[in-house]
DNA sequence: AGTACCACCTGACGGC
DNA sequence: TGCCGTCAGGTGGTAC
C-alpha cells in the first residue's frame, strides 16, 4: 500500500541496496508507464550513470543521477523494490530492471501497472509542475491550520488530496481520523482549533510510528485502527463495530461511537 | 472549488 | 470446477 511510510520504506531500502554502482544496463518491460520521458530517452539517462541519493516528496520517490537528472518513480496502489544478486531471478510484473556493473540487479515491481517511471529535471520542478501539496510529514502544524482554514468539503478527501498535502491515501487517512477522534466526513475548514491541533498530531504519530515499523501493517500496534479495516471488523478501542462508508469514491472506516459526526 | 464517475491494470474472493 | 461480477491501498480526466 504505498503511501508516504511505504514510500519512505522504499527510499531507505534503494538507498541502503543501489548508490554509487554504475548501470550497465536497463530493461524496461513496462514501457507504458513512462511519464514524460521516452524509452530512449530513459535508457540514454540511466545508462552509465550511477544513482547518488535519494529524495522523496508525498509517495514520490526521486533518484539523482550522477550524469544529471532524477529518475521518478512513483509505485501506484501495488509497486515495490527488489534488489537481486546476479543469480536471483527478477519477480513477476517487473516493470524496470535495472542492472548494475557488478551484475547484481534492482527491480521495480508492479503488479498492478498503476504507477510511473519518469526522468525529470529535479523533485522540485517535478512537484511544482504537478502541483502537489507540501509533503505531509514535514508540514508545521501553521501551515497545516492555514491549509485547511481555505479546504471546504470533508477532512478526508483533503488528506487525501496530492495537490493539498502530499503522501496520505486511504488507509492511512482512516488512521489518522481515528486516532484523532474526528468524523472522515467533518468539514475541514470547520474544525476548531483544538481540534486541528489533535489532527496534526495524530498525522505526525501516525507517520512516524509507521515509518520506524517499515511500514509493515503486521508490526503496527494493535490499538490501530487498520488492523481491523476489514469488513466485520471491530474498533481496537471500544470493541463496538467499525462503519464503512463511501467518501470521494473510497470506503472509509471509521468507528461511530469514536469519531462522532459534528452537527 | 468540490464531487462523482470512469479508466487504467491484475488478482482474489464470493456466489451461482 | 468454472465463470462472472465486485472489490482493492494509486492518479488523472471529464462532466456537473
Amino acid at each position: 500500500m504505498p503511501e508516504l511510510p511505504d514510500v519512505e520504506t522504499l527510499r531507505r531500502y534503494l538507498a541502503a541496496t543501489s548508490l554509487h554502482s554504475r548501470i550497465a544496463r536497463i530493461d524496461l518491460k513496462a514501457p507504458r508507464m513512462l511519464y514524460a520521458v521516452s524509452r530512449r530517452e530513459l535508457r540514454a539517462g540511466l545508462t552509465g550513470s550511477s544513482f547518488e541519493r535519494t529524495a522523496r516528496h508525498g509517495k514520490n520517490l526521486f533518484v539523482a543521477l550522477s550524469q544529471g537528472n532524477w529518475l521518478l518513480l512513483h509505485f501506484g496502489m501495488t509497486g515495490r523494490l527488489a534488489y537481486l544478486d546476479d543469480a536471483e531471478r527478477p519477480p513477476p510484473h517487473t516493470g524496470l530492471l535495472i542492472g548494475f556493473a557488478n551484475g547484481d540487479r534492482l527491480a521495480c515491481v508492479w503488479l498492478r501497472k498503476l504507477g510511473k517511471i519518469g526522468l525529470v529535471e529535479s523533485p522540485r520542478a517535478f512537484c511544482r509542475e504537478r502541483g502537489l501539496g507540501p509533503d505531509a510529514y514535514a508540514l508545521p502544524l501553521t501551515e497545516f491550520r492555514d491549509l485547511l482554514a481555505e479546504r471546504r468539503g470533508s477532512v478526508k478527501s483533503a488528506l487525501m488530496d496530492q495537490h493539498f498535502i502530499a503522501g496520505i491515501g486511504n488507509v492511512y487517512s482512516d488512521e489518522i481520523l481515528f486516532q484523532a477522534g474526528i468524523h472522515p466526513r467533518a468539514s475541514a475548514n470547520r474544525l476548531s482549533r483544538r481540534e486541528t491541533a489533535t489532527l496534526h498530531r495524530a498525522l505526525r504519530h501516525v507517520l512516524r510510528i509507521a515509518i520506524e515499523r517499515r511500514a509493515d501493517p503486521e508490526r503496527l500496534p494493535d490499538t490501530w485502527l487498520l488492523r481491523r479495516r476489514t469488513p466485520g471488523g471491530r474498533c481496537p478501542r471500544c470493541g463496538g463495530a467499525l462503519r464503512r462508508i463511501a467518501i470521494a469514491g473510497r470506503t472509509a472506516y471509521l468507528c461511530p461511537k469514536c469519531q462522532r459526526r459534528a452537527r
